[in-house]
DNA sequence: GTTCCTGCAAAAGCTTTGCAGAAGA
DNA sequence: TCTTCTGCAAAGCTTTTGCAGGAAC
């Protein structure tokens, strides 16, 4: 962690962005956690550990750590925002049940797809929706 | 038109929605455009020919038709939910410069997922972000 | 005749904006 | 010191809800 912390404060300068407390903070959640939260949840699970929090900064410290491509959105339901550390290449499934939301082992790249010949391609997301085990399990 | 009209209609009726007329023309609308309207852009678009329409009616005709599988949300953006007429298995492309929304040819099946085998998968998207061919060209 | 849909107004939710004081570099 | 960030309140949007009258079946 404090290594990779390192790598990330570089990253921060290049783009200007600063490292303030409740972006460390956003950043160590979203590392401790590896999971795929909503705004709501960051800041209803990081007041208890700083108090003064706002919304308005969870929202300004999420830009600003996607800014520097630290962070990226996840768009699979229309009605939620919700943000992952970047990491490698992945897609994400959820369930249309309980909600959750899993990441699974995808080639992105091994897509064949000569359509976008001319175009340049800087984000690839994949979402799949449908029922978990776990779900499929309760059902029976 | 005629013929897919009739295939759409027995769609609705085995899923007990009603073929009103606000919900033809949003269906008729999405057929002749075959594009990937916003809410706001079926509302206004669709007004000057239903002097009386509400924005609510759009909803309940897009959702309406969601559940009936005629039609499809996409969540290529978080600040938009964009309706499209469900026909063959594709990808989507935003530009993030002009905003165009692209179809590209993808055969999603293709991909290995062993991690989800034992999950329902119901629906599939691939998004894809960067700039397009005129936008690049207009960057020269 | 029933049931479901429309469209208005109001409410609810999420995100952005403006700004004074505080913190980071 | 200078710049940027925080947190509050307010504003801006999108989407949902409640309901009376109307349309579909």
């Amino acid at each position: 962690m404090i290594a990779r912390l390192e790598d990330m404060s570089n990253k921060l300068k290049k783009n200007k962005v600063r490292l303030s407390h409740q972006r460390l903070k956003a950043l160590e959640y979203l590392y401790k956690n590896h999971g795929h939260p909503t705004v709501d949840q960051i800041y209803n699970d990081l007041r208890r550990e700083v108090p003064t929090l706002s919304k308005t900064t969870v929202y300004n410290a999420l830009t600003a750590l996607c800014k520097a491509r630290l962070v990226r959105v996840i768009t699979i339901e229309d009605n939620e925002t919700r943000y992952e550390l970047i990491t490698k290449s992945h897609g994400h499934f959820k369930c249309q049940l309980c909600g959750a939301i899993y990441d699974f082992n995808i080639n992105i790249d091994s897509f064949a797809t000569e359509d976008l010949d001319n175009f340049k391609v800087t984000d690839k997301d994949v979402y799949f929706k449908g029922v978990c085990p776990r779900c499929l399990e309760n059902k029976k």
